[in-house]
Order: C-alpha cells, then sequence, then structure tokens
DNA sequence: GATGAATGAGCTTTCATTCAT
DNA sequence: AATGAATGAAAGCTCATTCAT
C-alpha cells in the first residue's frame, strides 16, 4: 500500500512535470532527457513509470480531462440557472489558462495538434472522456429543464470548447484588446443566446 | 515568362504536396524526404524551391488564408443579409473541409499547434492577415447595418474560428453523429444568435 | 572518483583518437561518424562528451599546446646556454614530429589553416596560450643574459615556428633529403646566428 | 586561335575569382556555385573549364606559384648582393600579402592546410614547381658566390617561407604589435644572419 | 528502483556534379 | 558554350529508448 502511494506520488510527479514542459515547448520539442532532468530524476528511470512518450502524453491527457471534469461536476451540482453555469464554465476555463495555463495550453498545444501522438490509445474521446460527460450532463440538464435548445450536443459543445479555446488562443498571440478575464461577460451572453431556447 | 511559369508552378506542387502531409501528419511527423518522394523530386531539389522547412510552412499559411480570403470575399461583396452571410461562411468552411481537409486541418493541426514554426516570419497575423481581413470587413458591415451587435471584434473572431475549427476537430475524431453539413443550419442558427443584435 | 576518472579516460580516448584523424586528414576531410568508428563508440555517444565538432578541435588544441609547452618547460628550468636551448626546442619539436606527428600535424594542418573553426573559442591566442607563453619566457631570459638579440618577440616566434613548422610541412611531402632529425644541427645554428647578439 | 585565347581568358577570370573566394573562405567553406555567381557564370559552365573542385585548386596552386616565381626572378636576374637580395625576397612577399592578401592566403589557408585536396595531382612540389626553383636559384648562385653559407638547400628554403608565412599568419591574427611591412628589416636581417658564410 | 552512458536511426540541410535544354 | 534544375550521398547533430551497473 505504502509502496503503491509512493509510486502515484512519483507518477504524480512526472506527470506535472512532464505538463508544463509539453505546454511550453510543445510534444516535439520537449525531450525525455529534459522532464527527467526538470523533475529530478534520470530518463531511464522515468521508463519505469511510463513506458513510452507518447503513453505519457496521454496521460497527462486524462489527467487534465479528469481535473476540469472535477471542476464542471461542481457546477453541475450547484443550482445556478443554466445561464449562470455557463458564465461559470468560461470563468472557470478562463481562470485556469490564467492561473495554470499549462492546463489549457496542453489542449491546444499537443492534444489538438499532434493528432498522431493520440491516434493508438485515446481513440474517439477515450482520455478526454471525463471532460466531456460533465459538459453533456450540463447540457442535458439544461435543455431537460427548458432552459436550453434541444439539439445536437455536438453542436453545443464544438461552440463551447471551440470558442473558448479559440479566445485562449488569441490570448496567447497576444492580439486581444484587453485581458482575457474582461471577455467573460461578452462571451458567457454570445453562448447563452446562441444556446437558449426560443 | 514561360520559364517563370515553369518555376511557380513546381512550387505551386510542392506547396500542395507538402501541405497534404502536414495536414495528415502534422509538422514534426512529416519529414522533408517524405515530401519529395510524395511529389516526385529529390530533397534538395526542393530546397532550390524552399530554402527551409519552416518557410515552406509559411508560405502554406499564405497560400490557404489566400484562398480562404478570396471565397469569403465573394461572400463580402453579395448582397445577402448578415444572417444569410453566416451560413455561407460556415457553408464555405464546412464544403472546404470535405473537399480540401488538408486547408482547414493544416489551420488546426499545424498553424495553431506549432506557434515556434511561425514566430519568425509570421508575426502577429500577418500571414493570415488576408483571412482575418475579410473576416472583419463581414463583421463590421453587419454591425454597421446593425444586423450584428456591436462587440470587441475578437469576441466574433474567436466564437465563429473556434466554433467552426472544433466542429471540424470533431469531425475528424469522428466523433460527430452527423456529417459534417448536416450541421451547418444548427451552427449557423447558433451563431447568428449569438451575435444578433438585440 | 573512480566515475570522474573514467569519464576524464574517455574523453581523452576521444580527442586522441580525433586528433589522429584531424591530423591525417584535416577537419573537414574527417568526420563525427569516423572518429567515432576509429575510436569504437558510437557517434551518438561522442557528443555526450564534447558537444560539437568544433568544441572537440579546440579541446585538442588545448590539449596540444598543454603538451608542447610541458617539454619547453622543462628547458626552460634547465641550466643549458640559449644556444643549447635553442638545439633542445627543436630537437624535441622535430621529435615529436616524428614519434607523434599528429601533434605538429594539427596545428599545421588545422589550427593554422582553419581558423574560422577556432574564432569562437579561441580568440587570439588563449588556446594555445601555454605554449606561447614558454616561447616567451625562453626568449626573455635569453635577452636578459645577453645572449640573444633584443627584438620584437615576434620577429623571434614567427621565425621559430615558421621555420620548424616549414620544415615539418616539407618532411610530410617528402621533398627532404634527409631524415627530419639529421637538420637539426644546421637548423639549430641558422636560428641561434639570426638571433644572437652581436 | 581567337577561340583559344578566348577559352584561356575565361580560365584566368575563373582562376581569379575563384582564388580570392577559396582564400577568404577556405576550401570547403567555399562552393562552386558561389564561384561562379562571383564571376558571373553558370556553376554547369564552369565545368567544362574546370573538370572538378579540386583540379581547380590546383591549377590555381601552380598559377600563384608562376607568379611568385616571376617576381623572384627579377631579383635573380638584378645585380644586387645576397643580403639585398633576401631584403628584396621579403619585400616582395609582404608587399604581395598586404595588396593581394589572396595569394598568400591561398598558400597558407589552402595549399597547407587542405593535403588532401593536392594529394593527387600535385605530389612532391609538382604545382609549386616553378617558384621553388627560382629560390634554388637564388640560394645556388649566392652559394657559388660565396655570400651564404652551403648548406642542405631545404634548411635554407624552409628558413625562408617558413618565417615569412608564419610572419603573415601571425599578422592575420592582429597579434603582432607592428604592421607587417615594419617588420621588413629585422626579418631579411634574421635571414642573412642565418645564412651568411662565416 | 535508480542511474546515465550508450546506441543508432533518423532528421534537416548542403553541395559537387550531371544533364536536358 | 551556356544554363540552372535536378540528383543523391553524406554531413553534423538529436533523442527515444535500452541496459549494465
Amino acid at each position: 500500500m505504502i509502496d503503491t502511494s509512493k509510486k502515484e506520488q512519483k507518477r504524480s510527479l512526472i506527470i506535472n512535470g512532464a505538463l508544463k514542459l509539453f505546454a511550453t515547448k510543445g510534444f516535439y520539442a520537449t525531450t525525455i532527457p529534459q522532464i527527467a532532468k526538470f523533475i529530478g530524476m534520470s530518463s531511464g528511470n522515468l521508463y519505469n513509470y511510463f513506458s513510452s512518450k507518447e503513453l505519457l502524453a496521454q496521460e497527462i491527457l486524462k489527467y487534465i480531462s479528469a481535473h476540469l471534469a472535477k471542476e464542471i461536476r461542481k457546477i453541475n451540482d450547484s443550482s445556478l440557472s443554466s445561464q449562470e453555469k455557463i458564465k461559470a464554465i468560461v470563468k472557470i476555463y478562463f481562470n485556469t489558462a490564467q492561473s495554470q495555463p499549462e492546463m489549457i495550453d496542453f489542449f491546444l498545444r499537443v492534444y489538438l495538434s499532434n493528432r498522431e501522438v493520440f491516434r493508438k490509445g485515446c481513440e474517439g474521446m477515450i482520455c478526454v472522456n471525463e471532460f466531456v460527460t460533465e459538459i453533456m450532463i450540463f447540457f442535458d440538464e439544461a435543455v431537460a429543464k427548458g432552459e436550453l435548445k434541444n439539439q445536437d450536443f455536438f453542436s453545443a459543445f464544438g461552440l463551447f470548447m471551440g470558442y473558448l479555446g479559440g479566445m485562449v488562443f488569441l490570448n496567447g498571440e497576444e492580439v486581444l484588446n484587453k485581458r482575457l478575464d474582461e471577455y467573460i461577460d461578452d462571451i458567457s451572453t454570445n453562448i447563452y443566446n446562441a444556446l437558449k431556447s426560443d
């Protein structure tokens, strides 16, 4: 038990370190020795925890998915209106992008970009399942309550994730006129208007 | 003249071939020898046309930007209502994604993801300038006509591009329930609802 | 300690192997894979010891400079007359050229010729500092004792090194009528006559 | 006749252009396309005049040798004393190094350094034969006149060429305290003292 | 478990040389 | 003679992965 927990701790250490490097420099520009050095272990030993660089990236993806899912779940569990929930989700997303940018950046710069890395092992949405599920729960409940229009889930999911991801990208490119959080109101309103029932 | 055109033809051949490979496998997983082989020339000769792999990617980006800009310009020049224009843009985007998927995929998988490749030579939005400008023209005119709500351009741009890009990504992941073009109505409506004036 | 010594041993192995190849074939005609193969290691591993081909050449230069400096220092520390010291230096130089020809050849064929290789890292005479210093000590002391004529150091240094280098070059070209060591007397006398005080 | 002369003119053009580039950048860092461009012709056509890069370098060497030989011959033909002739030769050498540095630099940076280039085609002193011969004539006559000590020719030749080459090298390294021509007196005296009869 | 030296395949890029025009 | 596009071998260097210790 203690042994397992120790191993888990180390795995966690690796995941967090690698996440930061991957998000900053991209998948291919980050080397295993760099990751190992960054967290103070040998590259050989790293292979005792993750059998390949690709698999490590996949585990990181699951980790982020779980993390974001937990945040969304809190919102789902609350008694907010759907409109308020949308704003809460946007907030969570942008706050994460500012306080833990590696999480969102990994999504945009590694997952979205290097599809070949996730082709074997993360088919479909396997590795982001938890996160997608929470968004789905949010959407289904809102539709059931009659607050959002009933439509294909992915029409809504694509809007949500594409929009938020796009804004973070533009922010990273430094072309936005305002700070990311200053867009929260506009964007929440836009999303709500797009999805609300007539 | 004939000479120039011959060289231009070859450049074009390279751009189109490289575009397909980059879009499918990503920037780093595509090698110069692969590109050369794919279009039936030697890798040495390829360097007579593009002096580096990065520069090749940048030229491709400009090419796509120009191509999409031309399509959007046609819509801008038409006498459609803003709502109809939105639908026309969505159509163009999805049709392109289906008939020439490499164009959109390059945007998503290479440009969006491998920022370091475009840092020197495509600062800001230089290389996608034509495309962004047309979207901006569409938006400004629609606001001027009072058909869309006046708001920060990037709030609208992020919605448009993020949403459409997100849908193409999901389509590529083969998780969608319908063909991409079957989403056109839903998505156009959502975008219009999000942006229309009150 | 043992570990350090092991790494040092390997560095030494590389330096000696590379020295031989560089001296025989020149800097550019010698490839890293050739060096690696010559000393029985992989070219990848060689980069664990020297981070570039240029840096390897610079380390070799320092190594030779230190080696020759040590020999000259012995002569400087002796109680020989200046005339005898000149002969001793010529002897050392020619003996080295015969027993370890790569040392002198590297000087002539790599250092002297491929200045661009040493531009960054061996500015001025940094990398041959030890050797030049010993020659300078010899000259200054001989002048102080009144045995050699007082003149610009480089007039004497150029004579010494140019002359000896030139002879080794001619020997390498196999145009000399006698073995190198058979020239020792003539050349020592010539140098002494050129530099002695009136 | 006209045809031959035209061809000769072009050969000469190539030799002079290539000489400048080789002397400045070295043999390996100079490419055939660079040479072709420098003299305003195509690289393909250059091969109509010289069948390989190595052979071009060898022809250049012969050209320099002939040029310097002509200068030395003038001195040999004069009625100067041996001591004055030595000074005249030193002057010629240093003046050439200053007014046409490419000539001397080619000797030092290409011929002396890249032996492998001259191994096949310039064995022994074949390609510098004219030049060496003139120096030999000077030396033999001076010995015959009893002005210089009788010794192995190469003892004297090595002194001459090594010394002068060494000084030009040091000058190029910018370590000398004076301009090259300011060393003429010292060096001529040193050489004369070294070689004069007792 | 932990280390880091070692491997070797593979990358981008260069360039002497050829050859169709 | 002249062009310059084309070839293709080879270079320096990187890095995921392995393995002896």
